[in-house]
DNA sequence: GCAAAAGTGTTCTGTCTACACCCATGT
DNA sequence: ACATGGGTGTAGACAGAACACTTTTGC
């Protein structure tokens, strides 16, 4: 009975996404310790005792990639007792999605992104995480832009097309794209164009600063309708 | 530093709703111990060593209401360090549609069915809780007939459209309503009517037994759209 | 002048909305 | 026969999908 009633430890595990060599890429990071010692995993740490949840993922976060601010949102709580192979952890998972230019991660043997097309085995559940992410960032973007948050601050709508087509996962129709998304609410053309390349200049655009949080992240479809 | 690494409780805690007296109701059940004691709260409790999550979500909804294989899905885990006044309590919220007819619950001054409309005081968070358990139960409505998680196994279409109505807070064209309702799949159209009342008898319907569970909700959406 | 990416409209189709009357039964 | 809830169809608006050519620049 003194088993049933012990508590359990508790951990948040985020999933950092970002866009990088045209491919949706994932942090992961090398395991230090047993269990799962070499193994990659997505980042995560302990909660303290004075931390929200919310918190505690940010602060993982802006622990391995040095950003802030960025969009994140509580994705699922895992909890099988067979997930962690000695103890008995749950973890509270997170997913983020950040811009690969605001990262500075120590992208070394031990620190580094994977494309989620072709991922290394991963330590405990944590590709079953990744794929959930995965899942949810699609539902995301079918509500709102949050892409923009992978993006560049002044960003081109093809560069913008194309981050949806690697997290969707197949290919766009340029005009109806660009028909929808020049109709999005905070979305602004500016009077600059991209020197990039040795091909027409394309028009930039930006967003407004809507500040997305993970306590957001839950109204975002309501805001929407009303 | 202690304190800093130290474990946390966790708790599940499940919002059960049913549709009873023509309105939308949440199972609460008044604390007998400190904090909040004589307060009411969701029904919960700890997470054994040897239980998922969901496992346990179900134990609780089982204890409470006798009721199992229902509409069970993950709401939402809430962290915040001010949640529980004396202890550090992270809960993974679930959520439960049941029906009313199924439910043998000890239904007096301890336990009782409230109006989600007129809620009373409540322990904790959990008005917070219930209220975001709405919200995504009126977002599952969208998606997927889990109304019908809420209705006997028979039930008329103007049963289901009040439950509709209940959840999603606002009345339906009835012409519309049906015109959607029938071209879902799973439902059966019966060649039985419903005898209650003095009026003209109205067919009788019943879905296929779709077994959703927590898992699956989250992959709701995408069987739709394959 | 040509290669390469940027940019631009129309048609069709299916879905959502609004809306009003007849039907079957019990009393 | 009448009161009550059950049951039905159509027209307009809107959103999403399919689809091809012209423009601007660097080389």
């Amino acid at each position: 009975m003194f088993n049933e009633t012990k508590t359990h430890e508790i951990t948040v595990d985020t999933v950092i996404l970002t866009l990088k060599d045209d491919s949706l890429q994932v942090l992961l990071v090398r395991r230090e310790h047993e269990p799962f010692k070499g193994k990659w995993a997505i980042p995560g740490g302990y909660i303290r005792m004075s931390e929200d949840l919310d918190t505690a993922a940010v602060r993982v976060l802006k622990e391995k990639t040095n950003v802030d601010n960025i969009y994140l949102e509580q994705l699922y709580t895992f909890g099988d007792p067979l997930r962690h192979p000695v103890a008995r952890v749950i973890t509270c998972a997170y997913f983020a999605l950040v811009r690969a230019n605001d990262v500075s991660v120590a992208d070394d043997e031990n620190v580094a992104w994977h494309r989620v097309d072709n991922l290394p085995p991963l330590a405990f559940d944590h590709k079953e995480i990744i794929q959930y992410s995965l899942k949810r960032t699609r539902e995301r973007l079918e509500l709102c832009p949050v892409a923009y948050q992978l993006l560049n601050e002044k960003f081109t709508l093809t560069e913008m097309q194309r981050a949806y087509e690697l997290i969707m996962g197949k290919s766009l129709d340029k005009r109806n794209f660009r028909k929808k998304v020049i109709q999005t609410e905070g979305l602004i053309e500016l009077n600059e164009f991209s020197k990039t390349g040795s091909k027409r200049p394309a028009r930039l655009y930006t967003f407004e600063s809507i500040k997305l949080d993970s306590k957001r992240a839950h109204f975002i479809k309501k805001e929407k309708t009303e």
